[in-house]
DNA sequence: TTTTACGTTTACGTTAACGTCAACTCTATA
DNA sequence: TATAGAGTTGACGTTAACGTAAACGTAAAA
């Protein structure tokens, strides 16, 4: 089997809808929801859902957002920078903004995590220190 | 003044729930709310709330928590590691599991982080890209 | 042919994290 | 003394992100 039939397995293939919700653990539901609000947007046979990889890598983008505590509505926000649909230099410039004001508050993250994890550090050496005490 | 005055100052000062809630932009609505939730504690002076020093840092906590996706169940959760309410071996073992554990969704979460960084990053370069064009 | 499995729509329920009154209290000042 | 300003306690409203249940369609296997 040549390369190129392994991309095609891996690209044009399409997933029914628990198969996604088994590889992402999460439910049907939540993967309609996410149709509801607009984020994916399924093709369909007779009335059954299919969904193509682009659809996946969106899914994949939302519950990345998730993990790090967006909305839907700003992982959608935060996708919708992909699809180049900003053609007039007034949306480039407006979309860069945008960029430029998400990059500030994942650096904030950033920082909060940092100290967040430098906090943890210091209540496990305490931990550690109690518990060779109490030996 | 001496410096201990100062300190005194710092550390010693009460403040009213209109003060914090103006200091980190929140409402007293909020602040109230994480008292209902036993986030936190503040003494009274006849009906009113009175905050320490103390009682400010664990707000400044709860918002940390919260710029980067916890919930204020979570956010108790961490705060509460900081106080040894930990005597035995038994629940040191169980804390030091816990900060594992919170540790391992941090770094997470910084990968998200950065993978969502690159991708601006990306957007960006494209958006200039195209402005060069346009011209 | 009748289960069984998977999928669909519709609709109401639920939890978190507050927002938004309403009705009081208390205190300092005009 | 009256009134304004800050604070308090209910209590109901709201939004996001699904959960859950009902009622139905369809296709393959027993």
């Amino acid at each position: 089997m040549p390369a190129s039939a392994v991309d095609q397995e891996k690209n044009d293939r399409l997933y029914t809808i628990s198969e996604l919700a088994q590889e992402f653990s999460i439910t049907t539901r939540a993967i309609r929801f996410y149709e509801e609000k607009g984020l994916i947007a399924p093709r369909r046979q007779g009335q059954k859902r299919l969904y193509t990889a682009a659809d996946r890598v969106r899914i994949k983008l939302i519950l990345r957002g998730k993990r790090i505590g967006m909305t839907l509505q700003e992982s959608a926000e935060v996708i919708d920078m992909y699809d180049p649909e900003h053609n007039n230099t007034q949306q480039l410039h407006a979309l860069i903004a945008t960029v430029e004001s998400r990059r500030h508050s994942l650096l904030q993250q950033k920082r909060d995590i940092d100290d967040m994890l430098a906090g943890l550090d210091e209540v496990e050496s305490l931990c550690n220190a109690a518990l060779k005490n109490s030996r």
